[in-house]
RNA sequence: GCGCUCGUAGCUCAGCUGGAUAGAGCAUCGGACUUCGAAUCCGAGGGUCGGGAGUUCGAAUCUCUCCGAGCGCGCCA
């Protein structure tokens, strides 16, 4: 146990400790067999009075150990006391036990971050090399991505990030919609624009086809490579090439799209490789689950609510998703043959499964909200429950500029799209703001307001503490001139500064802020909520610039101390620190941490 | 009618999977620039955590029930 306490992260060094005491006293005989340590935690305490560290273990062992909180406190206490790493220990309320550490502790923890730069934070252990697939985006391929589209980009990235820090093994996946009547309807607007190229009149773009601009170099392509060939073919013949190469082109670009936010996709899953190629995955799904008894004919009742225009009662092949904790069973196969979009859904999970990930993590937009208890009942029956599946929905964006809505008219398939936003305001702005929200939260996107350089600009802010950092080190040489450049060989340097010399309240709070963000990223990575990190980056970058400002009243607090080179360099490695920890967090989110904003 | 998500300061939102006196920004009011970057900081006021009940040492957090908002509800994806 000692040995798996590496000082790399403080809090789960202190956790170790306290469940190798709570250990020792139950092995001691006098509780019952077996013991749940799974509900001790520790925390730091929200009143600094209370110590640095406090756990919670003698409340929720109470019952275990058959003793009241405040006495088995006591107990814990004792033995704590003489731990080597713990200053003083003292028991509050109804039996919090808070510890405050040695100085020694925070200086080391200090030297930690320095020591490990861009590692530091890091929880190999955590995800210990186990494959997660993160599918995202899987937007459509008929037109171009919109805003809403670019949250769920944004969130699935940087999650696959965090994931990733955590010490998984994750596969980026974007499921291409390739097969469905949606891109036929492509495939007819692209050929409406190919006629176009070829110098025909199409007036008006007839009701139920894309009317967007976008499809005119579809078209015009087609005419390059194809002349007036496709004209003479009947339809069934020309739509798969032009199909085919809309899809293609459409995805190029939404891949450009991407490729502007900084995101790119391990693996491209094509809905169509499903029934193509050989062997129809999804009829053999479908057998596969017949034959457990999850798949029959049968008829539903009418659907509730909102009337169904042309509402048939028919038989069907139905998928028993009641079975599995849904509402109703799923139908499977349309009235034309075709399978549901459901259907190829639950043959591709299961091609996930089979392709080795047992941990699946799904990130839609909020309209598809409905659909996810039908789907994780597919994968518990598909998968005899041994895969588990997150589906990460995120909400609405509500693009506004300096408080004003932005007009969108779908209709004239004029709206404002993702790589329009990218462009106005930066990748970093858009990726950040996107970021600085729970994904369940609608998010208020301003324009105006994510390019203004204030506080009120969290991208800016937590951009600026890591440029102000680096603004100190520029003038720090005066004092310390062999301060190094590079980043590695300047934390180097400063992890043989004396950083026990660092005694102010403040600078005891930016040291414990530090030996938190291991700990962030645990929690982040086990709930999939990558706006943690956003929120912890602003926090840090908050005491940060809190303290930059304290030592303009107070200038012994000053990180540059002009007649003592040992103190600056002391305090040059809490500078190093903080830069380290928020280029380290930034990174996660995919955003660039800056040296100079100018 | 049913399901999912949400409801926290005037506004926009956090709240570390059940912890101690519920936090931040904006807005309001009052302060700090012969400066390591004032692009920043400090302080003040502001709350029945939508209402009610339950679970337990302890609830904004878990359960139930109302109220309100958004999304969805065979053969679209």
């Amino acid at each position: 146990m000692a040995d798996q306490a590496s000082p790399q992260h403080l809090f789960a060094d202190v956790l170790a400790r306290v469940h190798a005491v709570c250990g020792a006293l139950a092995t001691e005989g006098r509780w019952s067999a077996g013991i749940d340590l799974s509900r001790v935690v520790v925390e730091p305490p929200r009143d600094p009075a209370h110590g640095d560290v406090a756990t919670n273990a003698a409340m929720v062992l109470t019952r275990q150990a058959k003793t009241k909180p405040r006495d088995l406190a006591e107990q814990i206490a004792a033995r704590l006391r003489a731990d080597d790493l713990i200053a003083s220990v003292d028991i509050a309320g109804p039996g919090f036990i808070n510890l405050t550490l040695k100085a020694s502790a925070w200086s080391e923890a200090l030297r930690t971050v320095l020591r490990e730069g861009s590692s530091y934070g890091r929880r190999s252990a955590m995800g210990a090399g186990e494959k997660v697939n993160v599918e995202y985006v899987s937007a459509n391929p008929t037109g171009p991505m919109h805003v809403g589209h670019g949250r769920g980009a944004v969130f699935g990235d940087a999650l696959a990030n965090l994931l990733i820090f955590a010490g998984y093994d994750v596969v980026r996946e974007y499921y291409v919609n390739d097969a469905g009547a949606q891109v036929d309807v492509l495939a007819r607007s692209a050929h409406l624009r190919y006629r176009e190229a070829l110098g025909e009149n199409i007036g008006e773009i007839p009701e139920g086809l894309y009317p967007g601009e976008y499809l005119k170099p579809v078209g015009q392509a087609l005419a390059a490579t194809y002349g007036d060939k496709l004209l003479k073919m009947p339809e069934a013949e020309w739509l798969p090439i032009v199909r085919a190469k809309a899809i293609a082109m459409m995805m190029e670009e939404i891949e450009g799209d991407l490729a502007a936010l900084n995101i790119r996709h391990d693996v491209f899953f094509s809905e169509r490789s499903l029934i193509e190629g050989g062997t129809d995955q999804v009829a053999a799904t479908i057998e596969f689950l017949r034959g457990k008894g999850d798949v029959y004919e049968g008829r539903l009742p009418p659907p509730k609510g909102a009337p169904v225009e042309d509402y048939e009662d028919r038989e069907q092949t139905l998928f028993r998703a009641t079975a599995y904790g849904d509402d109703v069973d799923r139908p499977l196969k349309k009235s034309d043959g075709g399978y549901t979009y459901f259907a190829s859904d639950i043959a591709y999970h299961k091609n996930k499964f089979d392709r080795g990930f047992h941990n699946l993590v799904d990130v839609w937009g909020a309209d598809h909200g409905g659909y996810i208890k039908r789907v994780e009942a597919a994968i518990k029956a598909v998968t005899s429950g041994k895969a588990t599946l997150d589906v990460k929905v995120v909400q609405l964006v509500k693009l506004l500029r300096s408080g004003e809505p932005v007009k969108m008219s779908k209709r004239s398939g004029d709206f404002v799209t993702l790589r329009e936003v990218v462009d106005e305001v930066g990748k970093d702005a858009v990726r950040f703001m996107m970021l600085y929200r729970k994904n369940d939260a609608v998010l208020d996107f301003d324009l105006a307001k994510v390019i203004e350089q204030s506080r009120e600009n969290p991208v800016f802010y937590v951009q600026y503490g890591h440029a102000r950092g680096h603004s100190v080190f520029r003038n720090a040489r005066e004092v310390v001139p062999d301060l190094p450049e590079e980043a590695g060989a300047r934390a180097a340097f400063l992890a043989e500064a004396a950083v026990e010399r660092l005694t102010d309240p403040a600078e005891l709070d930016l040291l414990r802020r530090l030996a938190l963000y291991p700990r962030t990223i645990e929690a982040a990575a086990a709930a999939h909520e990558p706006h943690r990190i956003a929120f912890y980056l602003y926090d840090l970058a908050s005491e940060f610039h809190a303290q930059w400002t304290r030592g303009r009243d107070l200038p012994y607090l000053r990180f540059i101390i002009n007649n003592d080179a040992g103190m600056t360099k002391a305090r040059l490695a809490l500078v190093q620190g903080v830069v380290s920890v928020l280029a380290s967090g930034l990174a996660v989110l995919g955003v660039h941490a800056p040296d100079e904003m100018r």
